[in-house]
RNA sequence: GCCCAGGUAGCUCAGUCGGUAGAGCAGGGGACUGAAAAUCCCCGUGUCGGUGGUUCGAUUCCGCCCCUGGGCA
């Protein structure tokens, strides 16, 4: 994917599984470079959950300026469509005020949204998709898929008979498009790029990943997950710990097994993360060890420098 | 010290009427075009505690030893 970009807008994007240190990083790249961060995290878009999806704190949002993460009510929806927009935005001011946008996160959709669109397809009826919805629960999934396989074979064969999100969504498309998805896909083909971009990849060794998260996930009930929680409806919750937190304050679990599950979601999580980051061959991988973060740092920021140099 | 029950995958355990073994969880890999912290797919070789014996063949049967838990002293 080197096609060239829409704009001349350069932008910087770093990001990698959570837990890793992006946020860390991305704060001290602005500061350096005069930035400004934009968030790329579907959690981070909320209001008052600060702990449970670890925002950067308040101390480093003070000093330089944090987009896009004060956004929503806990339990208000928002897709990777809606986010490029808004992120769109939040850029193009960024640009204009001569800074330099810094976007970070580990919402893969949301960014490769940002940085190549979607395929153009309408906002879809709510009778469309109460319609898909009814014959589902009615006939099955198979029954979903199958007809899937009648009206666009190839996205049947690309979507698992399993996989209900996006059986239904390919059946949404059609039904409001009257085209197959895939042939939709095929068209927009994310083949332009919107940004002339650097994308920063963070790593670190699998294991110390893994400590990182489990500690972070006991660290964040002793910082009030429990009461944190409360910014949901009941009923409502979303994001990894969230529900765990809603179950510990009903009873049902124990802190420890809430903690314990949370954390294993969340290292699975990370690992989907980097599944989906390596295939992005656009990535300049960086180790983000303990004891190479410093000079890891210095690497990064040399890096940037040279991409903001060239024409 | 004696008596019981165990020692099998990283963990919890199943199993083999003797032909070198399989579940759950953990873990690994992958997919991903408006729910993405979502959704979905694939992946199980391990001195079957050690050592002798019986046997064509032992993780399985027998002896001894070691370890763990419980009971009795």
């Amino acid at each position: 994917m080197t096609n060239a970009a829409k704009t001349n807008i350069k932008l910087c994007m770093v990001v990698g599984p959570t837990a890793v240190g992006k946020s860390e990083v991305a704060y001290h790249l602005a500061r350096h470079f005069d930035g400004e961060v934009i968030n790329a995290d579907s959690m981070q878009l909320y209001r008052g959950l600060e702990i449970g999806t670890a925002k950067p704190s308040l101390q480093m949002r003070r000093q330089i300026p944090h987009h896009l993460y004060d956004l929503l009510a806990p339990g208000e929806m928002i897709n990777a469509a809606d986010y490029a927009r808004l992120a769109h935005e939040v850029i193009t001011k960024v640009h204009a005020a001569n800074h330099l946008p810094i976007v970070v996160g580990g919402s893969g959709l949301y960014l490769r949204a940002l940085e190549y669109g979607l395929c153009a397809t309408p906002r879809i009826d709510k009778k469309i998709r109460n319609n898909i919805k009814m014959l589902e629960l009615e006939k099955g999934l198979t029954f979903m898929h199958q007809r899937l396989k009648e009206v666009d074979l190839l996205a049947s064969q690309r979507i698992h008979h399993s996989d209900a999100v996006r059986i239904r969504r390919a059946l949404e498309v059609h039904a409001a498009t009257g085209r197959s998805f895939s042939e939709l896909q095929a068209e927009h083909g994310f083949g332009q790029k919107a940004y002339s971009t650097l994308k920063i990849g963070l790593q670190m060794r699998r294991e110390t990943l893994y400590q990182r998260i489990n500690s972070r996930m006991q660290q964040m009930f002793v910082d009030g997950l429990l009461d944190e929680v409360e910014a949901f409806p009941v009923g409502k919750e979303r994001g990894i710990g969230y529900l765990q937190a809603r179950l510990c304050k009903q009873g049902s679990i124990s802190q420890d097994e809430a903690i314990a599950t949370a954390a294993k979601e969340t290292r699975n999580f990370a690992k989907r993360q980097l599944t989906w980051f390596r295939q992005d061959s656009d990535i300049e991988w960086y180790n983000n060890d303990e004891e190479v973060a410093a000079r890891t740092l210095q690497n990064i920021k040399a890096r940037v420098g040279k991409f903001l140099a060239v024409e």
